[in-house]
DNA sequence: TTCTGAAATGACACCGGTGTCATACCAAGA
DNA sequence: TCTTGGTATGACACCGGTGTCATTTCAGAA
């Protein structure tokens, strides 16, 4: 690959004359800046970043964690799928921005977070990123002094700066649009409740509930989700929950699911125990996963979770880091719009609940 | 950040006896050992990748161009899968050699990967990947001479190496999984046919009647799916296939689908025309994306498109070309296993169709 | 014509490692 | 004691750019 002494070489001029073409910092005559030009197209020469970076210390480098595939080891698996948005989208700022993105990948062995990090700081990256899988708290090995680092869906207890899902108020809103809608009973099949996002989300649930002044009631909202990646036993605790809470007197007239993926796997489960969505019950999700909400059929109302907004968030907080400029210290919380769709009918106020048909359908799923 | 040199001095050395330390190549006295690793522990020493680079011209990169984010311009959509967990794939193999990934995107705009490709060039990567957002033919720019290239999910007419989807043999070996159940009057309801996978999956269909001795029936395939990203359109079109396919005398057993997207919208669509899956009508899909085809109720009868083995496959030649071994000339060509699950009803060989019930359901979605 | 000062260009060191070669060291054998 | 020969270590240049400062060039004024 030809060097800036090749072509100063070919061009007739000394190396540095090569560089201020290049980079334009001091004038170059019209005569000298053609032949340079002329010798760098002909060479195809293209600097290296490796030999810039010793002299200016800045690599023009980003390193990313994420642990994406974490929870998918083996196969075709889409349980990352947040992390990859966000991924996605601080890769375009940081581009437009003039600088590249190292990603690498814990694998889910968190243990291994320490070599990435020193890797990148090998790389002698601008600055780092670390994608949480889902909204909790995490704890990262400690870093180089000097190391500009944010978290994106993710929190620590050391202040690290992070951008984080606004679960509470997302939820809050999508509650909200329900009970516009009419909707006065609405269940809440949540995911695990030992993750901060459903103890968030069921806060935005009551949140909603009191502003309308309607009374909680907990036997409305049951946790139906685990993180054990078994289909089978995730389906059949989805059912166990739908059918506990539409057995009961004063039966739901909507569920909200802790995700998209759920309210999917509960349109075929209502429809095995014989009740039509919206007709017979309003579904509403969580995440606007689009290619689920926008798929299934009726499409499903939903709030989308920003993920893509989050990493534009992060990003940008990186970047302001890495100009060396003052960053907020509280977590950016960033939410998103309810998306209305046909999963969810309304109801006028006046009308009581139909007659319970939760017997009919199958019995397991 | 510490140097080399600070490092040396600190421990009363050279700074070529830490190099040694480090990297192991000349033997170094045991004192003087101790000495060194007590100093580079002390100041948290990281040797400078970009330093070394300069001398060894081995950067430790791979740079890899997507278009994943390119159909999905404004949300958080999932389009760009495919690619997504193949840029994981590879990450991870990279990893696993010591080299770390640099991606890109090119957000939609086919003419800027000449610039992504440039951008590496100046990080001077160790080789490209370049990562089709489905199974294409794509023209690249034209790349510095001992460029290090390979394709994954795409193809060129330069004869760049490539890895792809067995499209074919994936569909005859799913068609061929139905038909040992009993099937024999199988739909099928492929993507746009203006698409590589369309034609190559139509013949692996084709391939599997052939075998076993069933009349290829025209009536029975029909493109159901563009790819103008209109979730009513999109609909609209499965809708009228399915209206199509299933009201001809001989109705179709079973409906193979484009992919898994198109058989979760059928779902809706067949129950919407009062038809149940599996014991009205048996759905297969294609790619086993399992947060579709384990979250459906029932679950989802697919053939596996390894994208996972595709981002292996392809690490590990570009890996062998860095190496400088030989790779093989042709493109290599992945298939993955079919995933048996519910939505396939086995039929006794013997049962005829039953009576036609397709003008029940509603009239349109 | 000579002088002046801005504009254009070049010489040289330096960034932080490592390859090459020379040298210092040390134990064993003559 | 003096070689001998292998081991441990250091001096120095070099990779490919750029910052600093010196030098050259040349138009315009004296």
């Amino acid at each position: 690959m030809a060097t800036i002494y090749d072509v100063a070489k070919a061009a007739g001029v000394s190396p540095k004359t090569v560089s201020r073409v290049i980079n334009g910092d001091t004038p170059v005559g019209k005569t000298t800046r053609a032949k340079v030009e002329a010798a760098i197209a002909a060479m195809g020469y293209v600097p290296s970043l490796a030999a810039r970076t010793m002299r200016s210390n800045r690599s023009g480098l980003v390193g990313l964690i994420t642990g994406a595939i974490s929870l998918a080891p083996d196969s075709s698996e889409a349980g990352g799928l947040p992390d990859l948005i966000i991924v996605q989208r601080v890769q375009r700022v940081l581009e437009d921005n003039g600088l590249s993105l190292l990603i690498a990948d814990t694998g889910g062995k968190q243990e291994r977070v320490a070599d990435l990090m020193r890797t990148f700081t090998e790389h002698r990256v601008e600055g780092m990123l670390y994608v949480g899988d889902y909204h909790k708290q995490v704890t990262l090995p400690p870093v180089p002094e000097g190391t500009r680092l944010v978290l994106a869906n993710c929190y620590d207890d050391a202040g690290t700066p992070c951008v984080l899902p606004h679960d509470r108020l997302c939820q809050k809103m999508l509650v909200e649009a329900l009970i516009a809608k009419g909707h006065r009973r609405i269940a809440y099949l949540s995911l695990s409740d030992d993750i901060d996002a459903t103890r968030l989300r069921t806060a935005g649930y009551r949140d909603a509930l009191e502003a309308a002044g309607i009374v909680f009631d907990p036997a409305l909202v049951i946790p139906a989700d685990t993180r054990m990646n078994d289909p089978q036993a995730e389906a059949q605790l989805l059912w166990d929950a739908i059918e506990r809470v539409m057995s009961q007197p004063g039966r739901p007239t909507a569920i909200c699911f802790g995700n998209d993926r759920s309210a999917l796997r509960a349109y075929g489960l209502l429809r095995a125990r014989g009740l039509q969505v919206p007709e017979d019950i309003s579904v509403a999700g969580f995440d606007n996963h689009r290619l689920i909400a926008e798929t299934l059929y009726p499409q499903l109302t939903t709030v989308e979770l920003p993920y893509a907004a989050m990493g534009v968030r992060a990003a940008h907080m990186l970047l302001s880091l890495i100009r060396g400029d003052d960053i907020p210290q509280q977590p950016q919380l960033v939410s998103g719009p309810v998306c209305w769709r046909d999963s969810v009918l309304p109801r006028p106020a006046s009308v009581t609940n139909i007659t319970d048909i939760a017997s009919r359908g199958r019995k397991t799923p």
